[in-house]
DNA sequence: GTCTATAGGCAGATAGAC
DNA sequence: GTCTATCTGCCTATAGAC
């Protein structure tokens, strides 16, 4: 999915690669949709843990946000795009039971670094104009269009220009 | 395509809206791919003409990069994807033809905006940090992404956020 | 829980009449 | 240039043996 979509892969892929045959996947995952379902489910966990790994270092708000989009840089190995961010773009083709689960993993994002970024301001660390929730927005929205202009590219370059050129814009100008 | 993506529509789908059959289609366009590559050709086009048309326009650099991140903005119309954003994220599934065509796209787009930074470097009218290319780069990511996010909350205020912010970040700091 | 076999439908594509 | 008819292949999904 995060490779070539969700409409661009199907069961007798996954059974090739898995060494087993379609009907058995289907006893595993009754429908593709559910297949689907599953994989962002797993996927939000996994990124929920990997935030709250983050929580638990010593550092500021400005390392958690380098951290945060360290975590978005990992996708480009082996050209894959983040999950949510491909299905963000094949949403109107999807069913409904993952289209809500593509909404909870973005919301769940925002909150955070909505956390991270009004404790920076409080400390100091942060400075940017506008709600919390806005730049949280365009942080996430920043970095998945990072990641989906560098495919055409290949290029890793592409990604971590934008990607740094965002964190430094909410870092506190010193001389301000 | 910009709905539902390349691998989200057939030949029979748009064979319905046009009120003709799926062999009158063959004999325009031979294969699903020229298709693909005919629309993506006719989108740059139409986008090239559009930069043109800004560059008629009296006004500095500013205002031209407003009048860019506004033609994304109106992709929203429709709940509508940049095409070639689309495209991007499906791009490991293209045929190789429609693939050049996207790269195109992105650095026609690419030279347009580094043209525009340096002219407002230039006349003191933008400011930013790096190579005009590195900021073109960023601004075509970071509207991509704009556009992308927006699309599971059917939400232009995502867009705007995003767009904002970044046009702002970009314009000289009166007090620097 | 995995398999073989197959259903039923839709995909992209072509032949050939008009 | 558009049509009807059809092909071939892949898709998701199911039945039922082991």
């Amino acid at each position: 999915m995060q490779l070539r979509g969700f409409n661009g892969f199907s069961y007798a892929d996954v059974a090739v690669e898995l060494h087993v045959t379609k009907a058995s996947l289907h006893y595993h995952f009754a429908g593709k949709a559910d297949l689907g379902e599953s994989l962002i489910r797993r996927y939000d966990d996994r990124f929920a843990r990997a935030l709250a790994e983050i929580d638990g270092r010593r550092g500021g708000a400005p390392a958690k946000l380098d951290a945060y989009a360290a975590l978005y840089g990992r996708a480009l190995e082996g050209e894959r795009m983040c999950l949510c961010g491909m299905l963000a773009a094949e949403y109107q083709t999807l069913p409904e039971a993952m289209r809500r689960a593509v909404v909870e993993f973005f919301d769940r994002n925002e909150a955070w670094l909505a956390d991270v970024l009004r404790e920076g301001k409080r400390s100091g660390s942060l400075d940017y104009p506008g709600s919390a929730r806005d730049v949280a927005r365009t942080i996430i929205s920043t970095l998945e269009g990072a990641l989906l202009v560098s495919r055409p590219y290949g290029d890793e370059a592409h990604f971590h220009a934008a990607s740094r050129r965002l964190l430094q814009s909410l870092r506190r100008a010193p001389g301000r």
